[in-house]
Order: structure tokens, then C-alpha cells, then sequence
DNA sequence: GATGAATGAGAATTCATTCAT
DNA sequence: CATGAATGAATTCTCATTCAT
């Protein structure tokens, strides 16, 4: 009697499962509870800025205290980290669902597409942009684990793959499409970089035109041209 | 007698001389000492980066205790404004004495070489074009006054004046030389980026190899090629 | 049989008590370390006077570290305010609980009686005085919200009313007896702050006579009189 | 011979003055900047309040380096005593040279005038009360020595003479003469400070009516009425 | 007499993190 | 799992005062 009282008291919120499935759904119910704080993380961080988002303020807003968030992440790194990862990944889908518009088509189009999908994403969001930087670059040893930075950086190419591969499919060697990718990312992050820090406006230019150009002169280089 | 020397040297210290001198004395020795701090600050920013690069910090570094620290500087953010103005000082020195290696200095040679010192200044002091981003763009308002911030940006635009010159000089607009600059400006940035956050050895590339190919193309695509 | 025990145990602390008993057992525990670091502050202020009942002095009175105060008062004018505001209660009880002595209370004993009850009070608690003075004139913006300012200033109002009602039952029309509590108010404050500043004395003269004699002639004034 | 050495080296640049003549120019010159220091720490407490008026204000005001202030005042607080027994100088002369307007001047109407003089001056320099209050009550034990504090007193006290030899030229015993001194002045005290922290306000009431309709009530009280 | 650099102590505040409950 | 109080170390900045020059 007593120890299935005790069953249903655990239980109560779960009742009856294996104990495998319960750490199914435990994991699920965690992954669940991340996910709540990450949007709190990347709410406060878009609005307050990396400085502003503090481990209490995402706290605050994912309705938890403060102490309950190390429950779900080791550390406010690995939040950030982890806002990261989920950036990229967005990122990714972005790019890859870029499609020439209107018409059939082409791999010209479609490397414009891909890039364009690329340049926009960061564009949009240049707080994405600047956490990337902050995290390759200024973060705490701890914070970013040997694995964590290779998923990321896997992310990352993988954003870029299809760039790469229309580079390709216009001809180009594969060591000369990924040189050239790296060029255009160099350009793209070159060109919003200056624009979130004013720098162009300084020149009286505007960002898109400056893309624009780049890959036309890009494109016009291509063996196809 | 002795007592007419230890008249003439008091004379000698205090009449002898002149307020002005002692002023200007004052001044270098004060502007000996706001160097001093420059220089702890600038290794404290080196060696830790923005975050570390604290107020006590500096002032360890300097072999001061806080408080003295404001009897050059009026906080922290002006220390940093400071770090910054001489680092593009020095950036501008740098161009303005690159010169076309070797041959008789073609225009064409001389626009490569600018564009390279501008570009190597920043590869090997990576430091410093982080200095760069985060002032302009997060420094607390009181730290930037618009007057500092308008000689900032001179400043940066000055360094890159050179370049937009021997662009005029080999036939472009004054137009399509602002934005042809604008756009070096952006793509070296955005190799020198993606260097330092380790983003172009992901490529398997060198940043050097990527800033001559652009180079290459921009030169393709003067009017005088 | 002792798992069962312990989960009982564990049940009796936290299903047996529900969620809102909890919040209502934390807010009372909160309430009583609020008042903990008020009394420390009270204490600190005082001793030391507002300048020395600096939040360190307050935290170390109240058995905390500086930090721990954070989490009760948003800052230190708030503490203040709280002060004050705990102040101004007693005075209303103090004010409101005032009784003719003796005798079957007649409007005019009620008028001396709240009266003096206002002035005894800050007569015996000068340093309250002194906060008043200090909050409602010099407190930093942030400290003294609109809302905390109203009502401090209607507590205050509200300690003064005692005085105004019995006026008007004294046969005075509501804009008089307004005008003869300001005058009453403005007696004992100039009084109690002379004497707190030893002028009084030096006058050889004595605050509870000059009070008394300020009353007769208030009521040889009266209409009823 | 040493001895006269020291001297000359002394007199140097006072070329042939005896002893004398030397201390008397010396503390002539002394007082001026004193009074200097005295200027500057009045205007920055005016503007700047007491919190605001610190010593390098103050110094900064005075066209001295904070150290220099040191040859004339032993610490700040010595500069605020000496600013109270100067504003005490100038209330006295004011009190003083009060004279009843227009008509031949009655006893009564001179009563009056002194009353108000002593009123108006710190009506209209609030600041000056409250130097007053701060010092008497607040200042640290070394600011307020004994024979400086007895001289604020005196002059304090002078000022309020002449309002006293009224009362008594109005019939009042010169004990009485006292007391009603000392009443008129914690009344005055009263409404400004009331005044100042935006308490009269709160009444609807002002305090130049307070101030007549207790002087009316204040005669109405005398013999000769 | 004057300088002004420097000290040293202190101010308020913030925050990631820990841990008993 | 969650709380949230508490810590402890950090942050920038202010200031009266001292003292070698």
C-alpha cells in the first residue's frame, strides 16, 4: 500500500510508464523547458544586447529564478552557445530554402538566391552576427567545449554549402568554389560589419547596393560569363 | 659668497624660470604619464580584451591605485577613446608612408600598396580593429562625445583617403572611388574577421591569398586595365 | 517501511503544503528580513546620521553582505523612503490614538491633545525629523517615486488631519482651520528644530513651554474663545 | 649668523620691512584670499548645494589647486563655519539697518521691520539656513570648535537683538522680551523650512501670509495693544 | 605660498553562481 | 525540479587630505 502510494505520487504527473520512456519524455520535457529559456535568452538579448542579457533577466522572462536556469545549462555560456547553434540552424533553413525567384531557375539565379538568403539573414538580425562574433571569439574557455565549436562550425559550413555548390555547378573547380565562397562571406560579413557600425552610412553608401555589386562582379567573373 | 650661490639657486629653480616653461614642463610630464596609462591600458586590452581590460587593471598596470587614474582621464571610456584615436594615427602614418615597392611607383602600385597597409596594419594588430567596432558602435554615450566621435571618423576616413585617391588617379569618378573604397574597406574587413574569429582557416584558406585576389579583381576592373 | 516514512516526510513539507501557504510563509519571512535591514538602517541612521547609514553600514547592522540588500530594497533611497513611510505610521497611531487626558474630552482638550501628540513625537524622535526634511527635499530622483512621494505626502497630511478636524469642530471654516494647522505645523517644526540645533537653549528658554504657550494663544484665538 | 641669513632669504622678496609690518600685510593679504576661497565655496554651495561644494570645487572656483586651499583653511568644514559667520555678518547688518517704510517709525512698525528683515533673508537664501542647520547639527567635532562655535552663536543671537529691544521699547519684560524672540524665530524657522521642502505647497497656503498673520497675532499679544 | 599627483578609503551597484530548503 | 536568499568579487567613480617639489 504504502510503497504504491509512493509509486503514484512520483508517478502522479506521469502515471505509469516505463523508466525508459519516462527519460524519453523527461528529455522531451527538458528539451521543452530549454527551448523556453533560450527565447527568453534571445529576447533579452536582442533587446538588451549581450551586456543586458543576464542570467537573472533571462531568468525573469523564461518565468524561472535564477537558480533553476543552471538546471538546464551549466553555465551562461553554454546559453549562449546554445542561441548560437540555434541561430545557425535557422540560418541554414534560410539559405537552403532560397529559391531564384519567378522564373525556372537557373544556377546563376540560384547562386544569386543563395547568397542573397545569406547576406539578408544577417542583415536582418545583425545581433545574430555579433553574437557569433562574441562567442568564436571572446568567449570563456569553458564555454565553448571542443564538440559544442565543432557542431557550430559544421553549422556554419553547412549555411555556406550551397553557395559553394552552385559555385560548382557554374564551373568552378571545387577548391576554387570554396575559395570563392570564403571571399563572399569575407565581403558579406565586411559589408554588414560596417553597416551595424555606421561605416557605411559614413561613406554615404548603402549596403545592399554594395552587395548587389559585388556579385555581379562575382558572377561576371565565372568561367560561364 | 656661499650664500649668494644658495640665492642664485634658489633663483635658478624658482624666478629663473618662467611660469610658462613650467607649464609647458608640466604638460609633457603629464602628457609622459597619460601615455604611461595608454600604455597599460592598451596591454591590459591586448592581453584580456575589452572585458578585462578594467579600470583597476590599467591602473595596476600602470602602477597607479584607481583614483589617480582620474586625474588624466575622466573614465574609463575616454581611456578607451583614447586607444583608439592613437591607434588610428598610427594607421594613418602607415598608409600614408606605404609606398609601391621596388619599381618606379605606378599608380597602379601605389593603390596596391595602400590598400596592403591598411591591410596588414589590422592583420597583425587584430586588437585594434576590435578596439575599433566596439567603440564606435557600444561605447556608453558619455564616453564618446560628438566631437570625438567626428575625429574618430575623420581619422578612419583619412586613412582610407589614400587609397581613394589613386583610385581617382587611375580614372574612376570621385563617385565610383568612394564607393570602390567603401567596398575594399568592407572586404578586408571581412577577411580580417573572419580570420580572427578562425573562420577562414575552417576554409582552408589564407587571408593574404584572399586580399590579393580581390585586389587582382578590383585592379581587372579599373577602367585603365 | 523507512522509504514510506521519508516520503511521508517528504509529502508533509512539500504536497502537504500548499503552494499558496508557501508563498504566504515566504512573503512573511521576506517581510521580517525587510524589517530586519529596516531596523538596521533605523539603527545605522540614528547613530550615525544619513551620512553614515551607508547601504555597507546598513548591511553589516543587519548581518548581510551589501549584495544580499539588493534583493529587498531596489536601492538605497528606497530604504529610505521605507524609513520614512514606517515614520509617518507611527505618527498617524500616534496622532489618532492622542486622548484628552482625564476629563471627558472636550473639543479643545481633543486639539491639544493631537497636537501635542505631534509634537512629542518628533520631539522625542528628532532624527524622524531629520529624515522627513532630507527625503522629501534632497532624495535623488530614482529614490522617490511619484507614487512613494504622494504617499509619504498623504501620510503626512493624514497625521496633520487629527488637528484640522478638531479645529473645525472649534467653530473655525475648513479654509481657517487648513490654514491654522499649517501655522500649528510650521510652530512645532521651527521649535523641535532649534532645538535639535541647540539654539533654543541658547535662548535659555524651553521647547515644551514655548509649545504650550504657542497653544493657548492658538485657542485664546478661537471663536469659541 | 644663520639666523639672519634665514631672514633675509625671507625678506628677499619683501625687500626691508620689519617684522611687523610684514605679519600685519601678510594676514591683509592672507584675509583677501581667504575671502577669495570664501567666494568661491559660497557660489559653489549656492548652485551646487553642500554635497555638491567639495573641495575641489571649491578650489576650482577659487582659481587655486585643492592643496593650496590647505595654507588658508585647516579642512572644508573650517570653510563652511566660515561661510556661516559670514552669512551671520551679512543677516546682522540686514536685521540692523531694517527701518519701518515710509512712515515715522513706531515702535510697533520697527518691530515689524526687524522681523521681517530677519525673515525675508532667509527666505530668499534658502540655501543659507539650511549652511546653518547642517553645521550647528551635523558637522564633524573638529569643523566647530569651541570659540568659533560661541562666535556663530553670538552672532546669531545679535541678530535677533534688535527684534528683542523692540518687543521690549513695546512694553514685553526683558524676560519676556526673550521669550517672544525665541517664539518669533522658531515660527520663521518653521515656515521657511516648511517652505523650503515644498510643504506649505501641500497646504495650499503661503508663507508670506503665514509670516504676517503671526507677526499680527504677535502684537495683538502686547500691552500696548 | 602653491602645486597637483597620488593615496586610500569609501560610495552604490551588479552579477554569476551556489546551496539549503 | 525549483526556489530565491546569499555570497563574494567585481565594477566605476568620488573625495578629503597629504606631501614632495
Amino acid at each position: 500500500m504504502e510503497k504504491s502510494t509512493a509509486v503514484r505520487k512520483n508517478t502522479a504527473k506521469k502515471s505509469g510508464t516505463t523508466a525508459e520512456s519516462r527519460v524519453i519524455r523527461e528529455s522531451t520535457l527538458n528539451q521543452a523547458r530549454r527551448t523556453l529559456i533560450l527565447d527568453a535568452a534571445r529576447s533579452a538579448f536582442f533587446e538588451l544586447g549581450l551586456d543586458g542579457a543576464s542570467l537573472r533577466e533571462i531568468a525573469k522572462r523564461a518565468g524561472y529564478t535564477p537558480g533553476a536556469i543552471y538546471s538546464y545549462f551549466a553555465n551562461l555560456e553554454e546559453i549562449y552557445g546554445a542561441l548560437l547553434g540555434e541561430s545557425l540552424h535557422r540560418l541554414n533553413q534560410v539559405v537552403e530554402a532560397a529559391k531564384a525567384s519567378g522564373k525556372p531557375s537557373s544556377a546563376l539565379a540560384l547562386l544569386r538566391a543563395r547568397a542573397e538568403a545569406f547576406y539578408v539573414f544577417y542583415r536582418d538580425n545583425p545581433k545574430e552576427l555579433e553574437l557569433g562574433f562574441y562567442l568564436f571569439d571572446g568567449m570563456k574557455p569553458r564555454g565553448l567545449t571542443p564538440e559544442l565549436n565543432q557542431e557550430l562550425n559544421d553549422q556554419l559550413m553547412g549555411a555556406l554549402k550551397p553557395v559553394q555548390i552552385q559555385l560548382e555547378a557554374l564551373g568552378l573547380s571545387a577548391e576554387e568554389a570554396v575559395l570563392e565562397t570564403c571571399a563572399v562571406f569575407a565581403h558579406i560579413v565586411g559589408l554588414l560589419v560596417l553597416n551595424n557600425t555606421g561605416r557605411i552610412r559614413l561613406f554615404r553608401q548603402n549596403p545592399d547596393a554594395l552587395f548587389e555589386r559585388y556579385m555581379d562582379s562575382l558572377i561576371r567573373r565565372l568561367p560561364s560569363a
